[in-house]
RNA sequence: CGGGAAGUGGCGCAGUCCGGUAGCGCAUCUGGUUUGGGACCAGGGGGCCGCAGGUUCGAAUCCUGUCUUCCCGACCA
């Protein structure tokens, strides 16, 4: 665990931002508030991508494609999404530039071609999607649609952090029809299931399932469901959502089918999302001040080989051990990199693959070689070991899980660590500001206590947990009745 | 949207108060020695100092305007 951890707020981002751009995830971009993604880190989010849409078909679901633009009058259909989105939304007014008489070699804004009809550039895709599901589901039969697209949106947020909060995101947001309220509520919850399944068995992030409050909610959902992490700074992400949001794009866009009675009913409807964001979790769960911690499972490089060696003849010597060493993990499916990059030393590489997270890595000199032995560092737990080469082979499968495994239970230690139990305001208080983490505490259930807390603390709810037991207690703040404890937490 | 700070080779910064030939570290290039935890020596290349005006014999430096970015709040996934 890093030691910034403890310290102020300013050296936690600086650290933050560090690792994302010395681990060579991503870079500023040239656009405000948006991202580069460099190659490394688009590596990681591939794989997180493949796994999430693996999930996604074996759950039945479908991947399509809906356009960037959304059209003003479609994103205003159902008030209340749009109302949430507005004050972030990038818009479309001309489609055109022009030479500017004035100033030779600069373009300007056409004024003829100003769109009669604003486009929004899409901060989420309900509205286009929901337009385009109004033809495709006629009878019960169309249903239940099961959709998800792989996109990027923009929401022009007021600040901006890689990976966290930049204004143009990459995720997957999955739009589901179905013919009952069970069963779209039954599809929220798979989903939620899934991302919790993915965050904590792939991401090794553990996160508490949950519903949020009323405040908290999507714009137009019913029920938005969550998983909420615990970063190594105390405060909580919301890492995913799965939303169900009954009829209201139904009855917004108007789409009905007609049952097996033949009545028209309009669908049910659900909505999930996950975006690059996880990746900021990611990080800011497992990293420390050597840099990057990835879990094995979605590393973009498992093991990486370091050949020491003075020259040519002594590359090559090595190199031929090495490269059959590295085909027989690749035959059993890891991700081997082989780096004999002659202009770089071997600490240099050390300490890159460090910054970088890579889980394993071997070192191999003449003087290892003429024993047999390899050198095997863990980057979870910084230990080095020799092993007989054939035995290394045997052994890297195995370990990758037992990184895997440890780095989650860490995490996992961590977060129940923090979450705590508060009776009084004051103790809450003491404990975002000394401990920090999850708070348990109870609450009146209405928005105007919890909005008196958030002014009074700073912390929010961030979820009434899935598995909560039945606990009859006292509104933290008005003292009225309660029958569960909440978690509230700062959160990012 | 409020409050701070900063814009100077690819990156990180000094120089600005007190105007006078644009510097340092890293990176890069060449040559050599090195290579088991971020190598060393020598030599070289690269910047109209964010932009636009103004003051001045002379502006990175002073003045005015403007743009951008970062940090802290508020808002948000």
């Amino acid at each position: 665990m890093s030691k910034v951890i403890t310290s102020r707020k300013e050296d936690y981002n600086k650290w933050y931002n560090d690792l994302v751009l010395k681990g060579e995830l991503a870079d500023y971009s040239a656009v405000r508030g948006c991202m580069v993604i460099k190659p490394y880190g688009f590596g990681l989010w591939e794989n997180m991508r493949d796994i999430l849409d693996k999930k996604f078909k074996d759950t039945g679901h479908q991947n399509a494609y809906f356009p960037l633009f959304v059209p003003k009058s479609l994103f205003e259909a159902e008030e209340k999404n749009a109302e949430g989105f507005a004050k972030e939304c990038a818009v479309v007014t001309h489609y055109r530039l022009k030479n500017n008489p004035e100033e030779a070699g600069k373009l300007m804004v056409d004024p003829e071609a100003k769109l009669e009809e604003e486009l929004i550039v899409r901060p989420t895709s309900e509205a286009i999607i929901w337009n385009t599901y109004k033809d495709w589901i006629q009878s019960y039969r169309d249903l239940p649609l099961l959709i998800n697209q792989w996109a990027n949106v923009v929401r022009w947020e007021m600040r901006t952090r890689l990976f966290l909060r930049t204004a143009e995101f990459l995720w997957q947001e999955g739009h589901t029809a179905h013919a009952t309220k069970e069963e779209a509520i039954q599809e929220t919850k798979q989903m939620i299931d899934v991302y919790a399944d993915f965050a904590e068995n792939y991401m090794a992030m553990p996160v508490i399932k949950g519903v949020k409050s009323e405040s908290e909610r999507f714009a137009g959902a019913e029920d938005t469901y969550t998983i909420e992490a615990l970063m190594q700074d105390g405060k909580a992400l919301q890492a995913g959502t799965s939303h169900f949001l009954g009829q209201n794009f139904a009855k917004a866009f108007d789409v009905k089918f007609a049952d097996k009675d033949n009545n028209m009913e309009y669908v049910w409807a659900t909505s999930w999302g996950v975006s690059t964001r996880l990746i900021g979790g990611l990080i800011m769960t497992h990293s420390d001040d050597k840099g990057l911690v990835l879990p094995p499972r979605i590393a973009p490089i498992q093991v990486v080989i370091v050949p020491i060696f003075k020259g040519e003849e002594q590359k090559q010597e090595l190199l031929q051990t090495l490269e059959s060493l590295a085909k027989e993990l690749k035959e059993k499916g890891i991700r081997v990199n082989i780096d004999a990059d002659e202009t770089r030393r071997p600490g240099w590489k050390f300490a890159q693959h460090e910054m970088k997270g890579v889980p394993i890595r071997l070192a191999l000199g003449l003087r290892d070689l003429a024993q047999g032995k390899i050198e095997l560092a863990r980057r979870d737990e910084g230990t080095k070991e020799l092993f007989a080469i054939d035995e290394v082979i045997k052994r890297i499968p195995n370990l990758l899980e037992e990184i895997q495994d440890n780095m989650f239970s860490k995490a996992k230690a961590f977060r129940d660590n923090h979450i705590t139990k508060a009776d009084t305001l004051e103790e809450m208080v003491k404990i975002l500001d000394e401990k920090t983490g999850f708070v348990s505490a109870h609450w009146d259930g209405s928005a105007e206590t919890e909005e008196e807390i958030q002014k009074q603390t700073k912390a929010t709810i961030r979820c009434i947990p899935l598995n909560n037991i039945e606990e009859e207690g006292k509104c933290i703040l008005t003292g009225k009745p309660s029958k569960q404890r909440v978690l509230f937490a700062r959160a990012y």
